[in-house]
DNA sequence: AAAAAACTAGTGGTTTTCCGCCAGACGAAG
DNA sequence: CTTCGTCTGGCGGAAAACCACTAGTTTTTT
């Protein structure tokens, strides 16, 4: 088996100079190069073989998420661990989507590290186990810990919100609930106020946040 | 160091047999004892000491969830792992949200177990690497179908569109960008025409599904 | 250089949302 | 029994969004 073929990409030189220590010292890795931004990521594999791509999210010219999105439509085989200083779910969730097969933390051990790099590839995923405990404790806050507007909304209130989401008119609601379009609309001014929103673009997004609807 | 009491929580005896096994051919690890549900769960902690509860979710009489958050209140020192058949993140949420530390999934490998528990009895959590996996999945593969109608856009379009989903309005935006509100109102036009949209409610969903905003 | 695409700006009109205010009916909790 | 919260219904008006259509300018592509 040859050696796995690492290829470094973050704007930060200390990054790339410390993962290069720890790849060139390990038997069946190889250590072929950094890039500082994604443009770069992209002239080196054009020019080298690459079988895996430490990437990280936050670069200047072409980011993390748009590389790693031209690398699954180009180069389907190189696999690309995403790095992060921020143990952020929703940036992780995104590079998933863009086809990284792994997210690591930038004060990730070395263990962790290489245990990423194989798992990926061998085709699994791999997630910085920091990174399963935020994604938890995430929504644990806004859910258990203090309290949620969520709270200050009636049943009827929060039906209305689910059908205003669903791209419904005051109107039509009206229709399905056989009410009054003035008590649909008095209800969404009740929401509005309590939720302390400004229209209803505000309303899908603090209803996706606190998962009163889903996406 | 004291051995690590484990009491095993599960209503079909095969597992609480197999993990036994595992726990008792494990120096530091001493099985305790097998439970058929919650309330047996809470029988056994109130006569004896325990360290940690490797808990089913799914049992009579009193299910995980519920002993979980009794535990949790009543006796928070013990540490209680969630078993489950299925790799169902909604679930796992909940019984972390109750306060269980880990998740493993029953087909898990002995050394994902044994890790499991002394990640847990040192204070951090544990998830079944299964099921980070399908955690991520679940809205993978919509995205990954080749094309997206955010091709469509152009660049000024992109721009308005998150301006918009900032909860501003025509004015404010046309305010922004230095030009007049009917050009604002002609890129809206055509992008709700470019995306078969409804209204801006239906557009906030694109955005964030698409991933031109984030929440 | 020509063609295509994108950005710009306007007119004119309809629909929907947003806002404030009011008020009766009903059930649950004090 | 009275109060509180919720759901209901209504009025009038302002603001914003939506729709269709036209059209000049700039930028990009061919």
């Amino acid at each position: 088996m040859d050696k796995i073929k690492v290829l470094v990409a973050d704007d930060h030189q200390v990054i790339i100079d410390g993962l290069e220590a720890i790849i060139s010292t390990t038997d069946h890795l190889e250590f072929i190069g950094g890039a500082s931004n994604g443009k770069e990521v992209i002239t080196k594999v054009e020019s080298q073989a690459v079988d895996l791509v430490l990437m990280d999210i936050n670069m200047p010219e072409m980011d993390g998420l748009e590389c790693t999105a031209y690398l699954n439509k180009h180069y389907p085989k190189i696999r690309v661990i995403a790095l992060s200083m921020h143990d952020n779910p929703r940036l992780a969730k995104r590079m998933i989507k863009n086809g990284a097969f792994g997210f690591l933390l930038k004060n990730s051990s070395k263990v962790n590290i290489l245990k990423a790099i194989s798992e990926v590839m061998e085709g699994r995923n791999f997630f910085d186990p920091m990174l399963m405990s935020t994604f938890f404790d995430a929504d644990n806050k806004k859910s258990s810990s203090s309290f949620s507007k969520k709270d200050l909304l009636t049943k009827r209130e929060i039906q209305i919100i689910q059908l205003i989401c669903q791209e419904k008119t005051t109107t039509e609601i009206a229709d399905e609930l056989s009410i009054s379009t003035h008590t649909v609309e008095s209800h969404r001014g009740n929401i509005m106020l309590k939720l302390e929103l400004k229209n209803s673009v505000g309303l899908v997004k603090w209803a996706i946040q606190n998962e009163v609807i889903e996406l």
